[in-house]
RNA sequence: GGCGCGGUGGCCGAGUGGCUAGGCAGAGGCCUGCAAAGCCUCGUACAGCAGUUCGAUUCUGCUCCGCGCCUCCA
C-alpha cells in the first residue's frame, strides 16, 4: 500500500499488514454548518480506514473538532450568543450532517475544549525546553529553535513575508501556542501563564499524541492546511521530541466555478443542502470520480454525471437472474479483476481507477463483485432491495397488463401515465408478472 | 515574487516510453404495440516549443495557462 505524502514529495509505502495504522485528520472549526468541501476529507479518510482494515491493518482514525478559536468568538459576537453554545450547536450539526453520509464515525473525535490538560502540559514542556516563551500572557513557539521549520510546506523561513507585526513576538515567524484572554472572549481556561485559550495548531499536536502516541502513520487534511497549520503542528510535536506523522496526506479542494469552495469566499453549498438535493449516494460516487489529491469541480453537470452512474449500478441490481448458472462474458475474469481493483486502491488509493473496474464488472453483470467492493465506499446500499410498490400502484399496473392483453394500448398508455404521476415507472419485462415497478427520482 | 500541485477527446477522469482505461453526453442499430431498462456498433485525445530516444501523451528544459498556500487565515 502506497500513499503520496506531501512531506516526502513521493509515494510512501506503508508497513505490511498486519500493522497498526494511526490516522489523524483535521476536522472542522465549528462556527457554521459545514459545506460539501469539508465533507471530502471526512469521506476520503473513512473510506481509507475501510480499505486498510480490509487489507488487514489495525486502524485507528482520529478526527478532531475545533470548538474554541477566533472564528467562533467572532461568529458568536455577531449572533450575540455564548460562544460555547454556538460551538456546541455547530458541533452537533457537524455530527448530524456527516452521519447522513452513512459511513460510520471515526474511532475518536476529540474536542479542543476537552483536551486542555494535555494542551497546557505540552506547552509547558515546550517552554521548559526553550522551544517556546511566554510574553504578556501569550505563549509563542520559537520557530528559530527548530531547524527543520518549513520542511513540509517548502516555505523557506527567510522568504516568508511578515504580516501585521506583533511586538510580543521575538521573531515574526513565531506563532501562538497559548493566547491570553482578550476583551469580548467569553470562555477561558487557567494556565501557568494566566487565563487564556489555546492557539489554533497546538490542539492537534496534543490530541494526536493523546490518541495515537508520539509516532503514527498518517496525518490528513485539506490542501489548504499545509501551511501554516500542519507546518506548525509538525514543528511543535517534533520539538517536543515526538516523531509525529510519517505520511502527510492532503486532499484536493472542492471548487465551485473554478475557485475553492470556502466560507470566507462565501461560495459555499452546505453539506446538508447537497445531501437534500442529490442524496448521499450521488455525492459519494461524485467523490469517487476524482483522485483524492485532485481538485474537484462541484457543478450540476458533474453531479448529474455521478447520479447517472449511481442509477446505472442500481439498475444492475434490479436485474433478477440465476447467478448460479451465470456465464460471464469473455474478457471478464473476476479473479484477475479483483487483483486489478486491489492494485488500484493500493496504489495511492486511486478511486477513479477502481471505479472503472466496477463499471467493467457492471457490463459483465457481476453483481457479487460489485456489491462486495461498493461496501468499501458505503455504496452497497445500491444493491439493497428497493421499496415495494404500494397496492394502488400495483393495481394500476395489473390493469395495464390486462389492457395490453386486449390490445387496448390507449388505455395501457393512460395507466402508465397515471403510474408515472404517482412517482413510479412501469416497465414491461418477460418474467412473471410481465411488468416491473421502479420508484422514480 | 516565493513554495507546491496540475493542464488528456463535447464534458468528467485514470494511466502508460511502443499494447482498448472507464464514465457521461451524442449518433446508428437490436429489443418493445410504443416506451423504459438492457445489449451491440461508432470517438486514434493527451497545452505549446525544443531536447533525450529506434520510438514520448508518458522522461528533461523552457514558455503559456489554471489552482492552492505564503503566520492567526478555511
Amino acid at each position: 500500500m502506497r500513499l503520496y505524502s506531501t512531506l516526502q514529495h513521493e509515494l510512501v509505502e506503508l508497513p505490511p499488514p498486519p500493522a497498526k495504522v494511526g490516522i489523524y485528520v483535521c476536522g472542522p472549526t465549528v462556527y457554521q454548518r459545514i459545506h460539501v468541501g469539508n465533507g471530502r476529507p471526512y469521506v476520503i479518510f473513512l473510506w481509507l480506514r475501510n480499505w486498510l482494515q480490509q487489507r488487514g491493518y489495525e486502524v485507528k482514525l482520529v478526527s478532531n473538532i475545533t470548538d474554541v478559536n477566533d472564528k467562533i468568538y467572532a461568529e458568536s459576537e455577531r449572533e450575540k450568543r455564548a460562544s460555547a453554545d454556538l460551538a456546541r450547536e455547530m458541533s452537533d450539526w457537524y455530527l448530524a450532517d456527516t452521519d447522513r453520509l452513512g459511513l460510520g464515525r471515526p474511532d475518536a473525535e476529540p474536542k479542543a475544549t476537552e483536551m486542555m490538560v494535555e494542551i497546557v502540559q505540552l506547552i509547558t514542556e515546550l517552554v521548559g525546553s526553550g522551544h517556546a516563551y511566554e510574553a504578556g500572557g501569550d505563549v509563542y513557539f520559537r520557530v528559530g529553535s527548530y531547524g527543520d521549520y518549513g520542511r513540509l510546506s517548502g516555505q523557506k523561513p527567510n522568504q516568508m513575508s511578515e504580516q501585521e507585526p506583533n511586538p510580543l513576538k521575538e521573531d515574526a515567524r513565531d506563532f501562538a501556542l497559548w493566547k491570553a484572554t482578550k476583551e469580548g472572549e467569553d470562555t477561558s481556561w487557567d494556565s501557568p501563564w494566566g487565563k487564556g485559550r489555546p492557539g489554533w495548531h497546538i490542539e492537534c499536536s496534543a490530541m494526536a499524541a493523546d490518541e495515537l502516541g508520539p509516532a503514527f502513520e498518517i496525518h490528513g487534511g485539506g490542501l489548504d492546511l499545509v501551511f501554516p497549520h500542519h507546518e506548525n503542528e509538525l514543528a511543535q510535536s517534533r520539538a517536543a521530541g515526538q516523531e509525529f506523522a510519517h505520511i502527510w496526506m492532503h486532499n484536493g479542494l472542492l471548487r465551485l466555478t473554478g475557485e475553492k469552495m470556502s466560507k470566507s469566499l462565501g461560495n459555499i453549498q452546505t453539506l446538508e443542502r447537497v445531501l437534500d438535493e442529490w442524496g448521499r449516494e450521488t455525492l459519494l460516487l461524485f467523490f469517487m470520480t476524482a483522485h483524492w489529491r485532485s481538485p474537484i469541480d462541484f457543478s450540476p453537470e458533474t453531479m448529474m454525471q455521478a447520479r447517472t452512474q449511481v442509477d446505472a449500478f442500481r439498475e444492475l441490481f434490479r436485474m433478477k437472474f440465476d447467478r448460479s448458472t451465470q456465464q460471464f462474458p469473455q474478457g471478464w475474469d473476476p479473479e484477475v479483476e479483483a487483483r486489478k481493483f486491489e492494485e488500484a486502491l493500493d496504489n495511492d488509493f486511486n478511486t477513479p481507477d477502481a471505479l472503472a473496474i466496477l463499471h467493467k464488472a457492471r457490463s459483465a453483470w457481476d453483481q457479487d463483485f460489485i456489491k462486495e467492493r461498493l461496501s468499501i465506499f458505503g455504496l452497497d446500499s445500491l444493491a439493497a432491495p428497493e421499496e415495494e410498490a404500494p397496492p394502488d400502484i400495483v393495481e394500476w399496473a395489473e390493469k395495464r397488463q390486462a389492457a395490453r392483453a386486449t390490445q387496448d394500448f390507449a388505455e395501457a398508455d393512460r395507466l402508465r401515465d397515471v403510474i408515472a404521476a404517482a412517482g413510479w415507472e412501469v416497465r414491461d419485462v418477460s418474467d412473471d408478472p410481465g411488468y416491473q415497478l421502479v420508484k422514480g427520482d
